[in-house]
DNA sequence: GTGAAAGCGCTAACAG
DNA sequence: CTGTTAGCGCTTTCAC
């Protein structure tokens, strides 16, 4: 039979032992010096460090995992590897996991509907032997997910949950306060006739946005008209057919306010369409901030959301959640702010 | 509900050797059962998943790459993690790991410049103790990085490369036959003056796709104006400002091929910007089919390349490589085909 | 068919 | 400050 180690006896990465017997040191002293641990005197980490360097020593994280009790790896579970805000996400998760030393393993959780699906995933994921996950939306939201999770003994960081629960650590920014925001932004530059697309009814973060823009209109004294919200579902078509639906009443809005800015894309070519002039005719906002806000002509108007940072502190927060033990803690919930990011789709009437 | 904590020196997960012990047999018995269920008798194997099934056991996948000399665990290698061609990628990736069993490191290795940095993030990825890499564009077009990763005694599946080497494994299109379909495809629709955004100059699919439009512009007889051909980087921008350039001539083309989904969003946005109708004064191609090319109106006709599926067969590749010991056999590299989406943005002259 | 022993590469707990 | 002894949970030999 032959040798399915990669060259031919050639072994592939040293070992912790044989760092030690080159440096004349037990493999605890190897150890210790790698893990920066208390009191090794410097002659002997020295030695060591010069062992490990000749032989170009790589500690094993899977080996270090099962010997220490806990992983290095963490998992980031989803739902949609193809948009915008999952890319967002993984460039802060894996700058802190870089920075922090640990790997990331993602899983996608597409398939939520049946529950005999749900649990061989999660089953999955806890054979995979990491300890603990961040979760995106809108899985941060199942609470039948969530929940079989946890039971498997997995910890979990939220990303922009459902509420901001006292039982579970999450990062999340204020939808309602943001989406006030903006939306007092368009009537202080004139705007009365605002129209709003709601986004996918089963996220928590659409009602929300939804509730921040009636309190803004409220507080103004600016009645929301019913025939100038529409129900859309966070994608750029939907956005497009609420677009075609405003754009073709006899008394248009001069704003609208889309939930998110893939909608605001789809409103911006429905007015286009008609040939309608933007910011001109029509102004129109967004919501997040993905690429895609400053990958259109003309550029949109939107409240910055920092996902990537938001993902940043995740991983910290789970490295945290990790280490300790009080789980539950609910001042380790944080919640980031957002701003609004001025570009060319408002105009003041 | 009360904390799940497995800190109490509770055991979290149930091991191999309680899953033995209840079914009354060896661990190597259950072990058995787990992998290749053959050799056991039915009335054992029986028991053994009764037991499994009533302790919810899950065998850990660290300690099973340890024992086992191999890892369950693959890596992903890539630059830019905010594109929608990873997107893509990671849908057909996770798809495969999923099926297989394997799960998804991924590895953001965005600061390529200065060997120092590279060198680290070798480090790190061959101490994870993975024992394959799948590596995407542009990383797959980098010898430095592909060499030091094969130094640290890494198999490679490459996505994308350079050229198709006899000596790495690799999916890949062929560039340059889709670039001169699509040409061709323009011109026979009547268009003569054609003008060209190349994709970035690190990228050798830039070259490749420049060539197969030259290629079908030559076996027309067709000439290529110098000045119908702009430098891009495959961003939106870029090819905002090569449409800018276009359209501003006295003799603009009547149709533009931009090298990527991107950059033709970017072209279009150009037109649209100057007050040129899209397909009517001007057609306009892409490349890829990305998310954006269906999310822009008009939507783009362009090439699809299969993305997804592309992940999907590198996760199968590496899975072979790392299983035989045959890395280098040629016929392992596979060539997927591509096709024209034919959407809105060209327009018979 | 099944089991016992011996690790995989590392760290925890105590020694000294 | 440093070494020894045990494993982590699993698979690999090689017995029976």
């Amino acid at each position: 039979m032959k040798n399915t180690s990669p060259r031919n006896g050639k072994k592939q990465h040293a070992t912790i032992r044989e760092v030690a017997e080159m440096a004349g040191v037990s493999q605890m002293t190897v150890s210790r010096v790698l893990n920066r641990r208390e009191s090794v005197k410097k002659a002997t980490r020295d030695r060591v460090d010069e062992a490990i360097r000749t032989l170009n020593y790589r500690p094993n994280l899977m080996a270090r995992s099962l010997a220490g009790g806990k992983s290095l790896f963490i998992g980031l579970i989803f739902n949609n590897p193809s948009n915008n805000y999952l890319g967002e996400l993984l460039v802060g998760t894996l700058h802190r996991c870089r920075e922090a030393g640990h790997h990331l393993v993602i899983e996608d959780f597409s398939v939520t509907s049946r529950d005999k699906e749900v649990d061989a995933l999660v089953e999955r994921i806890s054979g995979a032997g990491l300890d603990g996950v961040i979760v995106a939306p809108p899985v941060s939201e199942d609470e039948v997910i969530l929940g079989k999770l946890r039971a498997a003994g997995l910890r979990t960081v939220l990303i922009a949950p459902r509420e901001t629960p006292q039982d579970s650590v999450s990062v999340s920014i204020d939808d309602v306060a943001a989406a006030d925001q903006i939306t007092q932004y368009l009537i202080e530059r004139g705007h009365k006739r605002i129209a709003f697309v709601i986004g996918a009814t089963d996220q928590s973060s659409s009602r929300r946005r939804y509730r921040g823009f009636d309190l803004a209109m409220a507080r103004n004294g600016l009645a929301v008209d019913d025939t100038l919200v529409m129900q859309g579902d966070y994608t750029y078509r939907s956005g497009m057919v609420a677009g075609e639906q405003f754009f073709s009443m006899d008394d248009p809005p001069t704003a609208v306010f889309a939930s998110n800015d893939d909608m605001a894309a789809g409103v911006i070519a429905a007015a286009q369409r008609r040939g309608k002039r933007i910011p001109d005719d029509v102004s129109i906002v967004g919501f997040d901030d993905t690429a895609i806000a400053s990958a259109m002509w003309p550029q949109l108007t939107t409240v910055r959301q920092p996902i990537a940072e938001m993902g940043y502190q995740a991983v910290n927060l789970l490295a945290k959640v990790i280490g300790g033990n009080d789980v539950s803690r609910p001042e380790k919930s944080i919640v980031l702010d957002v701003s609004i990011v001025e570009r060319d789709t408002v105009r003041q009437r």
